[in-house]
DNA sequence: CGGCTTTGACCAGCGC
DNA sequence: GCGCTGGTCAAAGCCG
């Protein structure tokens, strides 16, 4: 690289903005590939190598500049079959024609009704299981919400969720009677 | 040509 | 108070 451009880009540079807590949603998924088509499109802008994870961290944001969901996704350090993908916010709007999938619309709008990575279930190809903790249907004092999914036993995968402890995430209201 | 990915650096929060 | 880590930005490059 270019050392005299890294000098001119650092002298534009200003980020580093807050850190919005805003509702997220984990899932775990078996997949061999990162990216799991959930009906929305999203952009990457950014990808990390973590302390408890050999596996970089991906951070996509949606592409609709009035969305502001935010995912990341990332390895199981424990199973790198496993990918656990985290949502951040809600979509205010339905999904994109869904260019690059095999989405029915009736899907993605169910899709976009609930939570985007519920899509994920109807991943084609694969058989999704939801499992999703008691923590969950009996929320209590944090609104937790953990949900597994995996098309191979979701026994491991659950276990697997409690112990990283990665699916601690809060719910929104609108969410919570789904 | 437009959109998306890659990549390095910056910033803020948190723990020690 | 300092250092570490995670999260985000933004320019350049690549691909369709």
């Amino acid at each position: 690289m270019l050392t005299a451009l890294a000098a001119n880009k650092s002298k534009v540079r200003k980020k580093g903005q807050k850190r919005i807590r805003q509702p997220r949603f984990a899932f775990m998924t078996k997949s061999e590939v990162d990216h799991l088509e959930d009906g929305y499109r999203w952009r990457k802008y950014g990808q990390k190598a973590v302390k408890n994870s050999p596996f970089p961290r991906s951070y996509y944001r949606c592409t609709n500049s009035k969305c502001t969901v935010k995912k990341r996704v990332e390895r199981s350090s424990e199973d790198p079959t496993i990918v656990i993908t985290t949502y951040e916010g809600q979509h205010c709007h339905h999904t994109v024609g869904f260019p690059r999938g095999g989405f029915s619309s009736h899907e993605a709008g169910f899709a976009g009704q609930l939570t985007p990575a519920i899509s994920q279930f109807y991943y084609p190809g694969a058989h999704f299981q939801r499992e999703i903790l008691p923590s969950i249907t009996q929320p209590q004092h944090v609104p937790v919400r953990e949900v597994v999914q995996s098309h191979s036993l979701p026994g491991p995968t659950t276990q697997l969720a409690t112990d990283n402890g990665l699916l601690g995430d809060i719910v929104p209201p609108g969410m919570r009677n789904t």
